[in-house]
DNA sequence: ATATATTTTAAGGTTAACCATAAAAATTCA
DNA sequence: TGAATTTTTATGGTTAACCTTAAAATATAT
């Protein structure tokens, strides 16, 4: 025994390959942080409840208990029982590295390889957890800087990595804007139904169009663009930003 | 109790996001099968040992046991105890896909975003698992559909998926030229020590050099390029991959 | 101020991919 | 052919990320 031992010891460490799998999926941890960011910017007082976290991914209470405390333990949020998660600076950059990397890899997506704008969120949702600071910017700059995703989302750089509110800074929601004044769509939620849905309409970044009609009882803005008139409803129009356009001939 | 059941039963399915992961991390099973497609290459008799994946992956023999078992019921290989293992069509199918991704991700990061050579492996190595067909397909495309990867390695095309050499096919190791020939690198392995030792010597893919000198005691090959010479050892040359050049005046 | 509802958490389970120890089986070699 | 060596596999353990059940703690609403 003690020297089948001996004989064991001496396995002669010959100048083989000896691949090793490293930093394998971060996956849950990294979800969990992208979630409470993405839920702080709706949630009152910033806080995400466990039951935030519950409802967004469909797991059980004590999972999402695990998950935070686990969090909490890594400097990566402070959670208060029965009052929800905040994210660190630690969180936060964590956070806005993923949205940067997923902003970055849906713009290659569309601008070189020629996806649709709905098909690209998963792939990007995937890519995202493996893109180095390296990758990530030197595929930004292949991309030449780009300020806005497919979606015209803001894909934030380091010099704004705590800013607060990624998605609608500058911009409004078209569900807040004015009968009669004129828009150009600059955003929408990265989200593949209502992309699909405004496919079908040949609603895409950068369309102009006019308010015509904005009906407060049924929560439905008309639309005139192209020649045609199209009606949203308010939860559709939640989901667009817009920027106000003025005439050349409209001084002011 | 009955009472809580029921209760517990109906808890209104809202239209919240409900984020699911799909597929995750098939990285393990992937990198064996990856793992015995290569080394069958080198094998006599085209079976990978079990041992050869201990060495390979430095993990237990219980490990490679248990991998190898589950591989078996996927029908991705047979397996014969004290023999080893050999990749069905299906499994083969999956090695191809994956090498495939690999070269095309290699190329991508140097052509289009200035990696260097001996960077790529590790980004390819991550990246490969999360790369449907589809994405493939673009890339590729986007590319320029190149045959070969920035190590000179042929990119496989569905075409000849079930190609068994796709390292060395056409070419000749460097260890079998003859003096006084005159030849062309057209590929070397990927690995990172090779290839940081090769761009000290300034040698790169497509440089033609004559063999000056091969000593078949000391095993050493002798290059001269550039107005230099430079000698390879053994070791070195089997994983260098060269085309015999005919000069215009040197006829047949 | 309590009763009801909700949130948290303790206890224990599952699967995948790894580990170690040691027994059983097959191969190889003398 | 038997002994030495190698290979396989049974048993049992670990961690991460999920699960269920049910108890404990807190919040809320009357």
């Amino acid at each position: 025994m003690n020297n089948q031992q001996a004989i064991k010891e001496k396995p002669a460490i010959k100048d083989k390959p000896v691949i090793k799998a490293k930093q394998v999926t971060n996956r849950g941890e990294e979800d969990y942080i992208k979630a409470i960011y993405k839920l702080s910017d709706e949630a009152e007082g910033d806080r995400v409840t466990n039951h935030q976290l519950v409802t967004y991914f469909a797991h059980t209470a004590q999972t999402v208990n695990e998950m935070v405390r686990k969090l909490e333990k890594k400097k990566i949020l402070v959670y208060q029982p029965y009052k929800g998660s905040l994210l660190t600076a630690l969180g936060k950059d964590e956070a806005v590295r993923l949205i940067r990397a997923h902003r970055i890899w849906e713009t290659f997506l569309t601008e070189k390889l020629g996806y649709a704008w709905e098909e690209v969120h998963e792939e990007a949702e995937m890519l995202e957890h493996l893109t180095s600071s390296k990758l990530a910017d030197k595929l930004y700059a292949f991309l030449g800087a780009p300020t806005v995703c497919p979606h015209g989302n803001y894909i934030p750089v380091l010099s704004d990595m705590n800013r607060d509110d990624l998605d609608t800074c500058g911009r409004l929601k078209l569900s807040k804007a004015k009968k009669g004044k004129q828009y150009c769509l600059k955003g929408v939620v990265d989200d593949k139904a209502l992309l699909v849905y405004l496919n079908g309409l040949a609603i895409y970044i950068d369309l102009c169009f006019t308010i015509i009609e904005r009906d407060l009882i049924s929560d439905i803005v008309t639309l005139a663009y192209g020649g045609r008139n199209t009606s949203l409803s308010g939860a559709v129009a939640q989901k667009l930003f817009v920027c106000e356009v003025y005439d050349a001939e409209d001084n002011t």
